[in-house]
DNA sequence: CGTGATGTTGAAAATCATTTTCGATTATAG
DNA sequence: CTATAATCGAAAATGATTTTCAACATCACG
């Protein structure tokens, strides 16, 4: 998917591009669902099997440093990594499968804002994730 | 506040009161933020110098259970209590002196609901905070 | 108002995720 | 091709949370 891209934004950086950096984008960027550095482990190193798990940690590090990942916090964990949306968007994840879904709410920026005044806040930032069932799980 | 009412939830529940539950209900019920179980755990021994941290952790447990508490997610850790609201809330979190307040938002569920119909989900539950500084924090 | 069954306690040990350390390895500029 | 600095993975260290367990305290019942 936009794993070439990814791997071009970290070379433009500075960083060096090697073989175990390229597991772990590849099974980040590739993955529909948000996952745990453990799990990237797992599914990277079908690619590249002497991978080790602190390398899984400081790439990941790396990927949400230049937003190119994020962190998505559920109630069993906020240690997934997913990979980023362009612009400012939210997320949909089906409770069974975990499967990520971006969606555009531009139009809730002046609902947030008229929150804020509501309460003498300065709202500068929100947070907002749906969560339910998706199409393919919608039975079983 | 509302410490009172959580003991006699606890009792409903068949839970014993004990001093060491005492200190800990009253002090996340009486927070204006939330708080981490070490937070509670050094702020609830002023009132019960012997109290330990493993009981901090049970009693946040069953809080959360009993849904008189709930965690709070955050960048910087994703392990804070804080008291719950009545009814279905959301949270307006200052990002200096963390105070949280909850404000309503019933409109939102339908613009929630369409949003999932869009993209073939069945939306079950959201969650939503915003982040921004309070009054009092404004300046400094 | 005892008293005993049972829930609860806190210390210490165990577990689990994450970070740090370090000597060996490798990408890449020149 | 080579030198150098970044990166690697294993092992040790850390930090948060959970489990274990013997001592203790609550409260239903008499």
């Amino acid at each position: 998917m936009s794993a070439k891209k990814w791997l071009k934004e970290l070379r433009a950086q500075g960083y060096r591009l090697t073989d175990a950096r390229r597991a772990v984008v590849e099974t980040v960027a590739q993955s529909p669902r948000a996952l745990t550095p453990s799990e990237v482990y797992d599914l990277a190193r079908e690619r590249y099997p002497t991978l080790g798990l602190v390398t899984v940690y400081r790439t990941l590090e790396k990927l949400e440093e230049l937003h190119l990942a994020q962190r998505v916090h559920q109630d069993d964990g906020c240690n997934a990594y997913l990979a980023h949306a362009e612009g400012h968007q939210h997320l949909l994840i089906c409770e069974k499968c975990k499967k990520a879904v971006y969606f555009e709410g531009d139009d809730l920026d002046d609902f947030f804002t008229e929150v804020g005044k509501k309460h003498n806040f300065a709202v500068k930032d929100h947070w907002l994730q749906l969560f339910g069932t998706c199409e393919d799980c919608k039975y079983g």
